[in-house]
DNA sequence: CAAAAGTTTAACCACCTGGTCAAAATAGTT
DNA sequence: AACTATTTTGACCAGGTGGTTAAACTTTTG
């Protein structure tokens, strides 16, 4: 029973490594086994097929993402306060989940249809994500935030956490640093990011 | 002559069609070839290999960006207008080819040491780019701009133009957008961007 | 301990894939 | 019109792909 678990999980570990190198497409099932160090048949066994395969993974990032979100998003924290939170739970989780924007951007251009399906629905599940949207309208209204369009506000934030990440391996070429000065680079953003968007956002 | 120039570019669309919608890995030359209404021998014909094609693709995508970025940041001009010029050039150029920053996070993900080298080819075949970064540090010892690090100034800016580009499913389906109201949106952005810009990066 | 249940294996499969190649067709030149 | 050059075609290929299957092996159960 035990060592079934640990089956399940070593194949998802070589699975999400060999999908975040070759993607869906790309990853081939033999890879995988050989990664996850059993015999390929054995992906059928706990797992049926590739798709199935890939979707748990998926799954499992939208999940994640989506918990971050609704948690930093919840409670009667004012806008900003709650925008900080997202700020710190998103550069958190990518820093320690760094495939995940990598997957989420995968998946919207290989089945978009999909991947908004999955997302709808977890935003759905309560009504947090609504309510921060009234929130925001709410304190424009009040004279707090500055009147811009929800969703350009929303694009705004969710730009400046997430690209960062999905483009590391660009900035790292172009400004000639290591991995480890981008991560601490990252960190700082957290502070940055919400003192760019306290002059930008707020009256 | 004539004809075979239009065969190339023929070939040339159906494959960016293709590779947009399946990635490097998931594209069919099978499937090029249908949507190019020609027989697929003749994709080796032309480009040799799919792997050619993909790089002639490729190599367009990053021509056509280091070209725009050159372009907006060589000259005189203050940074905060060179910038001015970054966001709108580079807004217009992904709107007119909406494939490109897909192309490239694919190629990031795909292929990274390549993708490396052939920007870095790029941004230094003059010192349009370097002398920028020297500009901006200028303009911060001039109590012009705010003391940012170069790479978070650099980092900041392309987040907001780019990432919405990117994301562009996420949000039609979180906002239930139109096509045509995201596009509508993302010209106001160039505007907003500015704005924002300004009232963060600027002293 | 034997039987049942669960897991792993290796061989196999139909189909797909990028690419090849010689012949046919078309275009260009004299 | 004949010849040459270029383009297009359709058949073919070796190797790869995700998946299947029955047998062997291991673990669990009573």
């Amino acid at each position: 029973m035990d060592s079934r678990k640990n089956t399940e999980m070593e194949i998802l570990r070589a699975a999400k490594k060999i999908f975040i190198q070759h993607g869906y497409a790309g990853a081939r099932m033999q890879a995988i086994a050989d990664e996850a160090k059993i015999n390929k048949a054995m992906l059928h066994y706990y797992y049926r097929s590739k798709d199935a395969l890939f979707e748990k993974i998926m799954d499992g990032a939208v999940d994640l993402m989506s918990k971050q979100l609704l948690n930093a998003l919840s409670g009667d924290a004012s806008v900003m306060e709650k925008v900080e939170k997202m700020v710190s739970n998103y550069t958190d989780t990518i820093i320690k989940n760094p495939y995940i924007p990598i997957f989420i951007l995968n998946e919207i251009a290989r089945n978009q249809m999909n991947f908004q399906n999955k997302l709808q629905q977890k935003l759905e599940q309560n009504n947090v994500f609504q309510n921060f949207l009234l929130q925001v309208l709410e304190e424009q209204q009040k004279g707090i935030l500055r009147p811009i369009s929800v969703p350009h506000f929303m694009i705004t934030i969710m730009s400046l956490i997430v690209f960062p990440h999905i483009a590391k391996p660009v900035f790292l070429k172009i400004f000639e640093m290591t991995d480890t000065a981008y991560m601490h680079m990252m960190e700082e953003r957290k502070q940055l990011v919400m003192d760019f968007l306290g002059k930008s956002l707020v009256l």
